[in-house]
DNA sequence: CATAAAAATGTTCTCAAAGTCCTGCGAATA
DNA sequence: TATTCGCAGGACTTTGAGAACATTTTTATG
């Protein structure tokens, strides 16, 4: 479904979103700790993520990531399209070049539905949203 | 969604049930220009599929693979499962190992109602289903 | 101002999936 | 029974995502 970049991304920035008590930053390597992901590659996905404003980031000590009010009411597809494109949304499930509806693979018309409910799943859920449920123990960003 | 090899295997496994009238054989050159997918990778995908008894193959003169009406009328989920396993319908979205209900990561609930339409949609259309909207010309397997 | 901490940047390495190539073997038919 | 066509299947090459490493830049703070 999603690259694992784009799983990072998505789990990086929830877990910025808990623990982002006031405005407080929170390290890469504890991030990467955090979603047991590998830190580097983490580092790099963040600097993409920070560039395109998606979370912030302070450097020199006490530095790290952060995400503002407006940064963590944003839906998830923000982050998806950032990081893999709109394919998940646009793509032809068979991997036509050119599959439309006036122009369908066998399966087009079938496949629609779904990624119009991949669209509306991803629209309509803040980070704030997932966030929620960590906060409320009801989800857990790693497990062993 | 599926892997190279799953889309070539489904393309691959509705082009033969298009092409065959009677009991008449397609030879691998044929189907991979059919569907326009490298000739020896195809090869490969239908030595498996003809191995699990997806489709049949026949060597020598006017050999090649075919599909009897019990084979086209499986639904294409057999060949998903066949070719990419069941990680579509179980993997967690978010890459956690040990991903349930019980233990979910904060996308699970939401993702769990796309998973089942996902198998839904491959459970109830057979390769006939796919195969009629070719026939019928309101779906094309490639394009340019 | 010096120093240390942390992000930013760019390069390189690794590995699995995708794709290609080659040789052998089996079946059909003249 | 020999010849031809096409499957069987292993081995190889390519490609790109994922991951690790090294260096530079920025900034807080003593």
């Amino acid at each position: 479904m999603f690259s694992k970049s784009c799983e990072y991304a998505i789990k990086a920035s929830i877990f910025i979103a808990q623990k982002r008590e006031g405005v407080q930053c929170v390290r890469v390597k504890e991030i990467a700790k955090g979603i047991n992901a590998p830190e580097h590659f983490v580092a790099k996905i963040l600097q993409e993520l920070s560039r395109k404003k998606v979370i912030s980031s302070m450097k020199g000590p006490n530095g790290g990531f952060c995400m503002n009010e407006a940064q963590i009411n944003k839906p998830v597809l923000d982050i998806v399209l950032l990081i893999d494109g709109d394919g998940i949304l646009n793509n032809c499930v068979l991997g036509l070049e050119h599959c439309s509806s006036s122009n369908p693979c066998p399966m087009h018309l079938e496949y629609q539905k779904i990624k119009l409910s991949i669209k509306n799943m991803l629209e309509k859920n803040t980070i704030r949203d997932f966030n929620n449920l960590l906060v409320a123990k009801k989800a857990v960003l790693f497990t062993n």
